[in-house]
DNA sequence: TCTGGGGTCCTAGGACCC
DNA sequence: TCTGGGGTCCTAGGACCC
């Protein structure tokens, strides 16, 4: 048995964590650049207010209801998330780590009472965080999302906490679930389901395989079987190695001039190099692109990508920042405003893996060393302490907004929440 | 002032070559 | 003159997730 435990409002609950003034309170959080509405509590959720939209469509209902209204704060959500993850982790043998809010766990063999078992999850990470988390159980990862969803829709009657153990229940919530609120279909995928009669979970597991197999691909026949109760994906404890790595934000402003997004762009080289070396890769090749603001159709509109193929694969900060410097050069045109800029790392390898370049070959031993010092002061006194210069020191000026930021209470000492 | 997410993987189709 | 299959590599865009 699995159980898939998720963090009600995530964003939001954290943020109510630190603020027991707002508790009861409607609570929204905003994505990155303070631009949609992201995240809301059950209270903002009840004033409709819509998720994905831009904040500044709903300044009137905003203000009206005084829904408190947040910048999206990683370092804290990222550190929250930490904390529920190894509560969970004392609870099960086994836990994947699925988002920032979410994970699944094996149920240990000698839990018997498994809504017992569920509440007990819940009470030890409210405990521990402050956080409230709702636990869907069954018998597959698939099976678990729709108990999960179901935990929330029959908040009252289950405090949490949903189990599928038996045929009974598991074909009663398949018929009640929507075909497009699956795990892994999506808006497409749904509508050519829809234009088939597809409409419910368990019409969609009453398909042939074989039309199942040809139209949605091994992937859709996995998710059949799992919603049959027959399990094919295991827990992927140590998660497999990414494919690729990267990075992408808007501006606080759309900006025309080349040296600034230039020093964006070295600053997001940095993020991603680091990341590179935490997972222990290094990246053959490194893709640049760039982006007007498509919502202003207004302005004359030009977005372009360009794919540099390293000589060697790396990860260097200012050697890459060197090569994603030149795809820049050979994509930017004056004479735009610019929304956008970002920087992939791809072809990923162990730095073992590597073959030197016959007519050139320099490891830089020191250059590595110098990376790890980088790294571990970044670490500790906070992000591009030591930085490239090409990093610059103009940042105030392509930034993200961020004006309804709460203060880092879990991770700097300064900000560190005062009772009394 | 002026607002519009970020991350990862997959696939179709074109270019080129044998 | 016209016809043919099949492989690799690359890119753009699609799809899905939270």
């Amino acid at each position: 048995m699995y159980a898939l435990v998720d963090v009600n409002s995530f964003y939001a609950s954290c943020e109510q964590v630190f603020r027991p003034d707002l508790w009861g309170k409607p609570v929204v959080v905003l994505s990155n650049n303070d631009g949609c509405i992201i995240a809301a509590n059950a209270e903002a959720k009840a004033l409709d207010l819509p998720m994905w939209k831009p904040l500044f469509q709903n300044a009137d209902l905003i203000k009206k209801h005084q829904v408190t209204v947040f910048s999206s704060n990683y370092p804290l959500y990222g550190d929250m998330s930490q904390r529920v993850m190894e509560t969970l982790s004392t609870l099960t043998p086994a836990l994947e780590v699925y988002s920032i809010d979410e994970a699944f766990l094996e149920v240990p063999e000698t839990e018997k009472d498994l809504q017992v078992y569920g509440q007990q999850l819940r009470k030890r990470v409210h405990q521990w965080t402050g956080l409230p988390v709702g636990v869907g159980i069954a018998p597959t990862k698939a099976l678990t999302k729709v108990a999960s969803r179901m935990a929330k829709q029959h908040r009252d009657r289950s405090r949490n906490v949903f189990v599928i153990a038996d045929e009974a229940t598991r074909v009663a919530c398949l018929k009640e679930l929507p075909v497009e609120n699956v795990w892994g279909i999506g808006r497409k995928i749904s509508q050519r389901l829809h234009a088939r009669g597809i409409h419910t979970a368990w019409e969609f597991t009453q398909l042939p395989d074989v039309w199942v197999r040809k139209e949605l691909s091994v992937v859709g026949l996995r998710l059949k079987r799992e919603l049959e109760g027959i399990p094919q994906l295991d827990l992927e404890i140590s998660p497999p190695a990414k494919q690729m790595i990267g990075t992408a934000k808007s501006f606080g402003h759309n900006l025309e001039d080349k040296g600034l997004i230039q020093e964006a762009l070295a600053w997001y080289v940095a993020e991603v190099a680091m990341k590179l070396r935490r997972q222990q890769r290094v990246a053959g090749k490194l893709t640049v692109f760039l982006e007007t603001n498509r919502f202003r159709p207004e302005d004359p509109q030009y977005t372009n990508q360009v794919v540099l193929k390293l000589p060697v694969p790396t990860d260097d900060t200012p050697e890459l920042s060197h090569y994603a410097k030149e795809g820049l050069e050979r994509i930017f045109r004056p004479g735009y405003r610019y929304k956008k800029v970002g920087v992939w790392l791809s072809g990923l390898v162990r730095p073992t893996a590597v073959q030197q370049h016959l007519f050139d070959p320099d490891p830089q031993p020191r250059r590595s060393q110098l990376m790890q010092v980088m790294d571990e002061l970044n670490q500790k006194y906070g992000k591009a302490t030591l930085r490239t210069a090409s990093a610059g020191f103009r940042r105030e000026e392509w930034k993200l907004r961020q004006e309804q930021l709460s203060p880092r209470y879990t991770t700097c000492f300064d900000e560190i929440l005062q009772v009394g």
